[in-house]
DNA sequence: AATAAATTTTAGACAAGTCTAAACTTTTTT
DNA sequence: AAAAAAGTTTAGACTTGTCTAAAATTTATT
């Protein structure tokens, strides 16, 4: 049985690595919580005993198959319920964050199976996320390359279409990352460079790069 | 803030002192949530200082005004949300308990609120149980226990007032539900069973399936 | 009314999850 | 490569809710 404070370690280890895409650090875990790193040491050692993850201290740590099933399980939970609560019940969709976070801890497979159906099976939820499959799928979301974008569009990075070691280098000394919100501020037609601003600067990146940055529009 | 517990506490007071009417004693309580005597004098503590309770020691304990309206709020969660589960996502009425249990200690008054407004204001649930109100009332339903009808009598199934999945499978097995109308064709003192006539069949009733299922009298 | 039986409470222990402060590792800087 | 800084873990304490065993109180029996 895996108690309600595990189930929200392991959804934070998956947010987590979601954006960094690396072993998860305690510090991150704590952040992402709102706890102390000490609880979160704690709580790592109980979670690997558990084999819910790969760990070794001061190492960082992994979802191991199970506890990342388990984490992903929970992520459709929420998001089927937000989809619920603003489809059926006409929730705005900035109200159904904490519901939807008390939700996705029922215990039920069998329930959550039948909102799925009773929402004829959405693929995203209003937020515009992908919700994934009984079976853990993600439906792809219809990213573009960074390049295609226009002057004053805003996205958000999803991924990359090329994996190399010295453009992910790159990036990361950018500290470009999935999730790093952007906005573009100049297009130089001549060499198709661009400049950005994200998370407080602006950043020159060259027509190599924007187009191996992949993202989705916002608003 | 109330924990889940102390909420299966108050649940659990008021449903025995709806069976017994009187103060509701420690073992009484154990009993209902499956627990020891000394767990229950350890909370009970707690919820007096909380002043949920009125509570002397030795003497038993009642709900006070407070306590009694957040039970009552919490059963209204429980019997609307058994509603939706059978109404919308054809659940059967005794597949629903369990996942009830959990779903009533959503905390979002708003949201059950909303769930009501979906169902368009049911009165009664699954089971035939009275809804409260948001303002804690609930709707009277002159309903009787089967077992009190006499030879002859007719009579409509309005309700149960067990929610038990073994007696609600039986029933299921017998066909009966609520709205079946019968007649007491046999009435055996000995063993207080009865043998009932309805959609063309006989059946024999336990006492214990009869004492449980409730019934409007007709012409 | 005294004793026995049943009920209830207390004492002390335990597990889960948390925290602060101190100790230990790893990483970064010089 | 040593020192400093950052990150992580451990030690020990606290809270909530639980339990068993023993003590206290109430109720029932004679």
């Amino acid at each position: 049985m895996i108690t309600l404070t595990e189930e929200n370690y392991l959804k934070a280890i998956l947010s987590v690595s979601m954006i960094t895409g690396n072993k998860v650090s305690t510090n991150a875990i704590a952040e992402a919580i709102n706890t102390t790193p000490a609880s979160v040491s704690d709580m790592l050692k109980k979670l690997e005993e558990k084999k819910f993850i790969k760990y070794e201290k001061y190492k960082g740590v992994k979802l191991s198959k199970k506890g990342n099933s388990l984490a992903i399980s929970i992520i459709r939970k929420h998001r089927l319920w937000e989809t619920f609560l603003v489809k059926k019940l006409k929730f705005e969709w900035s109200e159904v964050h904490e519901i939807a976070e008390q939700l996705e801890h029922i215990k039920s497979s069998e329930l959550i199976d039948r909102i799925e159906k009773y929402l004829n099976y959405p693929k995203f939820d209003p937020h515009g996320e992908p919700i994934p499959s009984k079976e853990g799928k993600l439906p792809v979301a219809k990213n573009i390359a960074l390049i295609n974008l226009q002057y004053n569009d805003k996205a958000k990075i999803m991924g990359v279409s090329l994996d190399d070691k010295d453009f992910l280098d790159y990036l990361t000394k950018l500290k470009i990352s999935i999730g790093t919100e952007l906005k573009i501020i100049e297009q130089i037609k001549f060499d198709l460079s661009m400049k950005i601003e994200y998370s407080g600067k602006i950043e020159h990146l060259s027509k190599e790069i924007s187009e191996n940055i992949l993202v989705k529009k916002i608003n």
